[in-house]
DNA sequence: TTGTAAGCGTTATCAG
DNA sequence: CTGATAACGCTTACAA
């Protein structure tokens, strides 16, 4: 009887070599599909000693000697956020068709995690980087490239870093959003955005949403809001929606709503902060009285009859790892822009025929 | 000038002994904090030459040599669900502390990925795994556990196999939330849940529903509710509000609420998936005629004002790294098991004085 | 068709 | 204090 060692070693290529009574080579070649050069018996005897000694190739060793290991990086922002999720699942799904295993690094919003994941990453020698940045500068993402290692950049571009990058077609959508809230009586909207100047993609939105207000001769202006310290914003958002309320002509009480007023938060987050304040502040009718869009169709987004784009975050995650496929495969061209479109969810909160007295 | 090489191999140790002028041994010490042993003349010299070639030591070179790699395994049913998302932030933090890398899978619900995921595991060799099983068969965890790799199970047990485990005190909660909502009146509750029997944490928390029902002497049931296709459970659930509403002697309109029954879903999706029906059936100011409440408190809890049961998710994740800490440094000892109590989030929807009438 | 031997980048052992 | 040298588990010429 055998005393159960603390711990049974895991069997290696050359115990399964001595197992089948056979060199590692003819191991190493069953591992690696080279069946045909592998005589009928011989192979039976691998399968066997395989089975019977439970042996799982060790890929870091494989890696070492190879020089891949088939791993890449995915650095996520923040995982908070179902954008950032839902992208995850679709790198998850090509990754695995593909053969690579996604190294999931995690920087919860903070910048010092962003570049410590950077730095472990190159340590564990991963073959590519998908990266949805929080702040990175350029330099760290400068130092896989120059090692020759592709970066593929989510969501967001980094200022003096070209590389593919792909994301969603963002002034499209925000043209979308925009032109939908006019054309269902809304000329007068308030853009919420976080901190923008830093993150390219943020400012974009905006500057899309100041593009199409002016080309759609509508009224707008852009509010600023942080989630750290939401206040300020949201005190000017009432303000605005207070002084539309003032000026709009007495109506009966149903039709209170500022109905020429509408909300566009620039993503998620941003909105649910607002919505919050808004059910705080009007009531849990909130939705009746003020109009609110945004980009990104949140999980609650139907429960409050909130009208979004979808972002197609599925496939920009798909597409990410197709791109850093290709590179890796040895593809040489210039870095590719890949901007996928939006797509609008109209709900109650903008359609006209919800409110009473149109 | 030096043409870029299409991959600037990194440096490897080799380089680094040769640019300082000494044998890889010294660098070996140097990066492993002997620096005792080291003449302040060589360690500057070594210094220098990390930093001139940009060295970064080869994680899987160490691993392979050492033994060991510093790689956890960290398997997740569904990022989906923000309870998971919660309990990662918790591990990745852990981790970090403890000098760990989370090598996070995600089987996104699907059992094949669950399994194919938990090969890759014992394949990059991780020292150990945290497990928020799907629905595993034990022999795979086995295959671990024998292997001398601690695992650790997150929220839900698996039959047949004891290790450490740590989630929410499940009796303790369910019994807060029932006591609660009896407390504020509803002496008929619903609770909800997804096809409980396979899924421990799910069957631990029906058993403590009734039971804890019967020990307040309440009235309450169980209804099934499958997220795939809910519309069965939905129109149960409907006729038992329904049936309520017909037994109530009739009311002033403000006061229809069928004031004495409460649906109680086991979980944050579940909770998700009523309110939208609720929503839809009863329109937008449903959270006025129908008490709801829930396991999980989701982010749109506040905005619908759902009182929840909150999870120590973050706590549950640290606890989770310690366990697999203390097996990694040697400790002997039997299975442990780690219930964290769930905090009561009272909101609108089950609150006494939020409804007309009493 | 099969096996031998030389590494891959580190660390550990053992002499200087 | 310092540095050869032999592994770690695997792949890959190169032989046989």
């Amino acid at each position: 009887m055998k005393l159960h060692a603390s711990a049974p070693r895991r069997a290696t290529i050359t115990d399964v070599a001595r197992e089948a009574g056979t060199g590692k080579t003819s191991i190493s070649r069953y591992l690696n599909g080279e069946l045909s050069v592998l005589s009928p018996e011989l192979r039976e005897r691998i399968e066997a000693a395989i089975v019977k000694l439970d042996y799982r190739p060790n890929q870091m060793a494989r890696g070492l000697k190879r020089g891949r290991n088939r791993l890449v990086g995915m650095l996520i922002a923040d995982l908070t956020n179902p954008y950032s999720v839902e992208v995850l699942q679709g790198v998850e799904a090509a990754c695995h068709a593909l053969g690579y295993m996604p190294l999931i690094c995690h920087a919860a919003n903070e910048i010092d995690m962003e570049r410590r994941y950077l730095q472990l990453l190159t340590t564990y020698r991963v073959e590519g980087v998908i990266v949805n940045a929080l702040g990175v500068k350029e330099e760290l993402l400068q130092t896989f490239a120059q090692g020759g290692v592709p970066v593929v950049l989510v969501d967001r571009s980094v200022e003096g870093l070209v590389t593919d990058m792909v994301g969603l077609d963002n002034p499209g959508a925000v043209a979308l959003a925009t032109r939908h809230l006019v054309e269902q009586g809304f000329d007068d909207v308030l853009f919420i955005v976080q901190p923008f100047t830093r993150v390219s993609s943020r400012r974009v939105r905006e500057a899309a949403f100041r593009d199409t207000i002016a080309a759609l001769g509508a009224r707008g202006s852009t509010v600023v809001l942080e989630l750290g310290d939401a206040a300020p914003a949201l005190a000017a958002i009432d303000a605005h929606l207070g002084a539309a309320q003032a000026s709009a002509p007495a109506m009966a009480r149903e039709e209170s709503r500022t109905k020429r007023v509408a909300l566009f938060a620039a993503n998620g987050p941003v909105a649910l902060r607002v919505a919050l304040h808004l059910k705080e502040r009007y009531g849990a009718d909130w939705q009746q009285r003020v109009a609110l869009m945004s980009i990104d169709d949140s999980e609650w987004a139907e429960l409050a009859g909130m009208t979004t784009v979808r972002q197609p975050t599925y496939d920009i995650g798909r597409r990410a790892v197709q791109f850093l496929h290709e590179r890796l495969e040895g593809a040489r061209m210039p870095a590719r822009e890949c901007l996928l479109p939006g797509e609008l969810v109209a709900r109650a909160s903008t359609r006209r025929d919800t409110y009473k007295g149109n």
